[in-house]
DNA sequence: AGGGAATTCTAGCACTGCTAGACAATCGAG
DNA sequence: CTCGATTGTCTAGCAGTGCTAGAATTCCCT
């Protein structure tokens, strides 16, 4: 029986071991180097183990991305809760946010940019996605202003931030004034 | 002479031909589907003519993008045109943008998604992609509000629709609500 | 009509994600 | 402690990718 257990454990160990290989490899040269033969050879182990804990590049992809919305999750609370009054909280969230993209560029393609098969938006969502999705809220909720679905005021600030994020890291814009594209951000859209 | 010019007319028109093919193909089956090969059957020639107009698939992207930046800097114009008032206009302007990322999601993938090799926000940005933001900014820039840089403003407000065209594409957000999140977002950036 | 230049194609390279089937390590029963 | 069976892992290969060298063809001009 312990045997058996600790196989199981060493099998949890691997797998732990491959997601994070994928991400270390994906932030070091991009997600184009994440080859299986690569992976594979890198947590020293043939192409075909990947294969055993995954159904395939993508759900690796989604595992990491999970990973990273739990990550997310947490950097989001603790810059809104270190901030005191609703207009600089929602100014933290929003650096926060930025500041993760920017720092694990490769786990936010993970999440938003590649497919990493999963369901958004559904029931069946993974909880760490819905839990990100949460953390904003937490914190975007009481500034929706009066009558605004404060669901919805989520979507559209978090729609604000994502196109940020990624126009930014594409050189779609200049990295320059990111301070203040926050600063007129959060001035318009939150009602303090 | 004229041998010679009726020669770069053919030639001129086969790669439009490439461009329109590929375009058409990315809008049919994904750009995954958009394979040389595939390509190069379709315009019915073999695949090195491929490469006697483009260096490569990026290439290809980059022109299919830019002709998308032209389509979408006339759609944005009309339909700021079309509108009298300066929220209305907002409103139609930004209506217009997420209407073209709906209905051309290929050619929106190819100018802000997938790697087309163009430059952004340099002196080195192909005309088009300049255009295309001196469209937005024409509506954009009388409603940034005193002390606000219109180029700043126009850039925030572009994130945020580029961040709702592509989260709500790629299933992020729920499709429902796209109209009240449009109002929101006019109402709550654009000062009139 | 034929030499020369421009054009196009055939065939191939190194790589990708993924998998069938051979092989080796490990476990439990006698 | 040994042996058969099960589990685990690897080797080798498939069909596909972007891209290119060099052969073959077509076309133009004298």
């Amino acid at each position: 029986m312990s045997v058996h257990q600790r196989k199981e454990r060493e099998r949890a160990d691997r797998e732990r071991l491959i997601v994070a290989t994928a991400r270390e490899l994906a932030e070091q040269q991009g997600w184009d180097a994440v080859t299986t033969r690569r992976l594979a050879e890198r947590i020293e182990y043939s192409q075909p183990v990947l294969y055993s804990h995954f159904r395939g590049k993508r759900e690796i992809i989604g595992a990491v991305a999970l990973e990273g919305a739990a990550e997310m999750a947490a950097a989001v609370r603790t810059a809104a809760s270190a901030a005191d009054g609703p207009r600089s909280r929602v100014a933290a969230l929003a650096r926060a946010y930025l500041d993760f993209a920017q720092r694990n560029p490769a786990v936010y393609d993970a999440m938003f940019q590649l497919d990493g098969g999963l369901a958004f938006a559904h029931e069946d969502t993974p909880e760490p996605l819905k839990d990100a999705f949460a953390a904003l809220l937490e914190s975007l909720g009481g500034v929706a202003g009066d009558g605004v679905h404060p669901g919805l005021f989520t979507e559209v600030f978090w729609a604000a931030l994502h196109g940020l994020a990624t126009l930014t890291r594409a050189g779609r814009l200049p990295p320059e004034h990111t301070e203040w594209r926050v600063e007129l951000l959060v001035d318009r859209l939150a009602i303090v």
